[in-house]
DNA sequence: TGATAAGTGTTATGGTATAACATATCAATG
DNA sequence: CATTGATATGTTATACCATAACACTTATCA
């Protein structure tokens, strides 16, 4: 599974594809996909980098679909936990999920520059982490990977 | 390299060993290893567990080191900052090196129930991590690779 | 249709982090 | 050893991130 997010692609298509794959699966799910939890994920496919809450909110309170912060934490809550947005510990932040519907566990290339953020797929229980978590007979329950430093784009710019 | 935390050792060693390293390091690096620098990364010794930048300064402000967030956060940037202490950024919290001297990429095992955190080495270059690094042709420049769940005491415990 | 669960609106508050500026101390050298 | 430039500290204020708690509404389903 190759990262995405830097090389080019159908963004509109990113969007509408992303909402209708989230749509399809709460249908399939009895969830609810309301329309605040539609439109956070929108938002957050709009573009592929990491959105603070507050950044969510101030586009929710434009459209006049909250106001509060507990809105955007609920909204982003749904979302992540049902795999529909992933949350950045790096920065304190949200990004919908680039695989959705297909089981992974996500790593975050983020460039430092452009903040714009790709996300890959690795198994924490595979190499050198894996090995250590059973050396350390540790229970994995959640990985955290994420890795800052520069795309193509942005390390070419920098030597310009 | 082992992970290091939930074994038993000698922790006295640890935290006078941790402190003397430090003041190694800063001696030969013409670095000023300040009583608050020292007392902040005592601080951190003494327990093999992340601790809030508040929970610090609540400690420094007992002992007359200082009453301010600054204070805490920046001598934590300069521990952060030369390797005598790591930011764990699942917690936002912070806790001391336990490989001090050694270069390495931590990795961190979080116990959700008893707070320890091991420190293990992993380089983010190896793997099914550094496969998409190079396929996405990014630079890296940090990694933050943290995972979270069951120590093996605090697994047992479950179970009882 | 009534009961239960799930979602929304809102107030208030708590936890994390840094900008900005004044003062003090260190370290090097002329 | 006085000057000066860099480094460290003290302090105020503020900004950002996140959730508890409670009232109310809407959906779901027996």
């Amino acid at each position: 599974m190759p990262p995405i997010g830097f090389e080019h692609h159908d963004h509109a298509a990113c969007i509408h594809d992303g909402a209708a794959a989230a749509a399809a699966y709460c249908d399939a799910n009895g969830l609810q996909f309301t329309p605040q939890r539609r439109r956070v994920l929108e938002i957050l496919l709009e573009g592929h980098r990491a959105m603070g809450a507050y950044e969510i909110l101030d586009r929710l309170r434009e459209e006049g679909l909250g106001a509060q912060p507990p809105v955007a934490y609920r909204a982003l809550d749904f979302l992540t936990g049902h795999g529909f947005a992933h949350r950045i510990e790096r920065l304190n932040a949200f990004i919908a999920c680039s695989h959705m519907g297909e089981i992974h566990a996500p790593a975050f290339l983020i460039c430092r520059r452009c903040s714009v953020v790709a996300e890959a797929s690795v198994d924490p229980r595979h190499g050198e982490l894996g090995a250590a978590l059973r050396e350390a007979d540790f229970t994995l329950e959640r990985a955290v990977i994420e890795v800052e430093g520069l795309c193509p784009a942005c390390r070419t710019d920098d030597a310009a």
